[in-house]
DNA sequence: TTTAGGG
DNA sequence: CCCTAAA
């Protein structure tokens, strides 16, 4: 039985229009960036957050007595998944027939949670595979896959003692920030609040919301929204399970566009400036640095030493080029052995559902079927080909995603028309480990234009060889720029505030590389023309009389060219690269070389004799 | 801004 | 193609 939900979580990408050097306005700059950071989620955030859809359903399920992972549960019916599917928001069990295996989807992304009335969940993220969702510590528990809590979590037996509540509760002192909370709603706080539990990273529920009330406002009746969605769940051994969990959750879900919590978490958000509050949501972000920027420091701060790579300035070539890499999210729940024990009583809480549950535990797992990076800077040599660039791409998503899953990139259109070159990401099989570059993928790519950085370095970029390939890049060895790729996730646009953003930015207008534009015969022919009736002197005026309409070609480039025009015709035509060169133009350069070599000669010394 | 040349 | 000193 499996939930099928599409999640709305896209980034919106955006991609800096070509605009002309020097022409960039601060303003188109700064919309940018701030979009980038609005659209900031990562995988896990994810992944809880469908946690709580889960317990959102459930809770408003009629069907109280199904577990879980029950077939007859109406969330969970075939009618439902259908019916979204229906909605247009996508039927990912059709993009992920042909998938081998999943397996390893599920297994990264299961989630065990158990809950208790009044509890609050929480999210660990260490990694991919270790999302926790607690509700509740001072009852128990319960661990999906390893254990998240590395760090200072020792305290925390894998499996629930009876005792662990007691343990808990008199080795964490409520914060007074909860206190308060307490003492407005009537709720009892959760000792999981603790400093010693917010040092390890324990994350704050994963609400989502389009408002920044709730996460921006804890100590003023936010306590009231968080416990708006508590569900209870009553266990059949008569534990009771409350997972708190924003309703907000469900609607945001629907619509496709979440806005996430990191926008809203900063520091100054929150108006109680103690530490003892602060570091539940403090941690968040620590977390969320560790998971992110630990990651790929080493890699940017390759990147910007080089001047290349800005967290808001072009992120491609202003050719149009753009990945939109994808990982296809599904969710499901099942029934677990992870056995609960332990908890007493009956839920309190108003208004409360309560299921029963046929297993002494259970666990929601979920795995991501569909969702997209946020966003990924890749840096590629001009040499670049398809499998370079799949590997490149392949590697920033791990990055991302820590290694939690393992990434299939697939791509999408076509080396010659780059402007709808794309990749999508999909869950690698781990039964099929066919290379993930086939052979024919390795196809000089060469329209795309690489960063700055791999200028100036490493061989000359190879000729585009319309013909033949000769000069196939087949055994071409991956430039080491290839690599230094660089997912900017949304959440380090402030850290990466750092670099020259402000004012103008040296990338946006001087940085990219232009596309390399071999001259074609006829244009070899209209500059020889130009030339033989110009001279070599005045490119500005070769420029206006013969490419006046050709935007890309500057007279800088005119007379770039004039010079390896008369250098081409010089060496053999063995020696020559490119697209061959009429002999008849070639011949005609060096006569028109020669005579306006001459002349300016001659005008030089002895300017009054011309 | 253009030229002229080196990289 | 880029970068730039010079003009």
């Amino acid at each position: 039985m499996v939930l099928q939900k599409r999640l709305g979580y896209e980034f919106n990408g955006y991609q800096v229009p070509n605009v002309p050097r020097g022409s960039r306005s601060t303003r188109g700059k700064r919309c940018v960036r701030k979009r980038v950071v609005e659209n900031d989620m990562c995988a896990f955030e994810l992944l809880a957050s469908v946690a709580g859809e889960l317990l959102l359903e459930k809770e408003s399920s009629p069907a109280q007595s199904d577990t879980i992972t029950g077939g007859s549960n109406p969330m969970f019916s075939k009618d439902k998944v259908k019916e979204e599917q229906d909605d247009g928001l996508n039927s990912y069990e059709d993009e992920l027939r042909g998938q081998k295996s999943c397996d390893h989807v599920s297994r990264a992304s299961k989630i065990g949670f158990q809950g208790q009335e009044h509890g609050c969940i929480f999210t660990e993220c260490l990694h991919p595979s270790s999302i926790v969702i607690i509700s509740d510590p001072s009852e128990k528990v319960t661990f999906a896959e390893e254990s998240v809590f590395s760090r200072n979590k020792s305290e925390f037996a894998r499996s629930p003692r009876p005792d662990q509540g007691k343990f808990m509760e008199d080795r964490i002192p409520t914060p007074p920030q909860f206190e308060r909370q307490k003492n407005a709603d009537g709720i009892v706080p959760s000792p999981c609040f603790s400093e010693d539990l917010m040092e390890v990273d324990i994350k704050p529920p994963p609400l989502v919301s389009s408002s920044s009330s709730i996460e921006t406002s804890p100590k003023s009746g936010s306590h009231m929204e968080y416990a708006a969605g508590i569900a209870d769940y009553e266990k059949s051994s008569s534990c009771n399970q409350t997972v708190i969990v924003d309703r907000r959750i469900r609607k945001l879900l629907a619509s496709k566009f979440w806005k996430v919590g990191p926008t809203l978490l900063k520091d100054g958000d929150f108006s109680d400036k103690d530490e003892d509050v602060k570091p539940l949501f403090y941690s968040r972000k620590m977390c969320y640095k560790r998971q992110r920027t630990q990651k790929f420091s080493f890699k940017r701060k390759k990147l910007f030493q080089r001047g290349s790579i800005s967290s808001c300035d072009l992120p491609y070539n202003g050719e149009g080029l753009s990945c939109s890499p994808e990982i296809h999210i599904k969710g499901e729940a099942s029934s677990s052995e992870t056995g609960v024990h332990g908890g007493n009583g009956t839920s309190s809480s108003p208004g409360a559902q309560k299921f029963a549950f046929d297993s002494d535990d259970y666990h929601v797992k979920l795995s991501i079927k569909s969702f997209k990076v946020p966003e990924l800077f890749i840096e590629i040599p001009e040499t670049a080909t398809i499998g370079s660039l799949k590997r490149t791409v392949m590697e920033a998503v791990t990055a991302i995603l820590g290694g939690g899953l393992r990434i299939g990139v697939h791509l999408q259109g076509r080396s010659d028309e780059l402007e709808s070159l794309r990749f999508t990401l999909e869950p690698n099989s781990l039964q099929s480990p066919k290379p993930l570059i086939s052979n024919n993928e390795d196809a000089p790519l060469l329209p795309i234009s690489p960063p700055p950085a791999a200028r100036r370095r490493g061989s000359q970029p190879g000729q585009l060889s319309s013909q033949g390939g000769h000069h196939s890049a087949g055994g071409e060895a991956e430039p080491p720029d290839s690599k230094a790729l660089v997912p900017v996730p949304a959440a380090d646009a402030e850290a990466l505030a750092v670099f020259p953003l402000h004012g103008k930015s040296r990338r946006s207008e001087t940085g990219q590389r232009r596309v390399r534009r071999p001259f074609s015969v006829s244009e070899v022919e209209a500059l020889v023309h130009a030339v033989e009736k110009l001279g070599t002197g005045r490119w500005r005026d070769v420029k206006i009389c013969a490419f006046d309409s050709a935007k890309h070609r500057t007279y800088v480039d005119l007379k770039d060219k004039w010079k390896t025009l008369v250098h081409t015709a010089r060496i053999s035509p063995q020696r020559r690269r490119g697209e061959p060169v009429p002999q008849e133009l070639l011949d005609r350069v060096l006569s028109a070389h020669a005579y306006w070599s001459q002349q300016q000669a001659k005008a030089e010394p002895c300017p009054r004799l011309t």
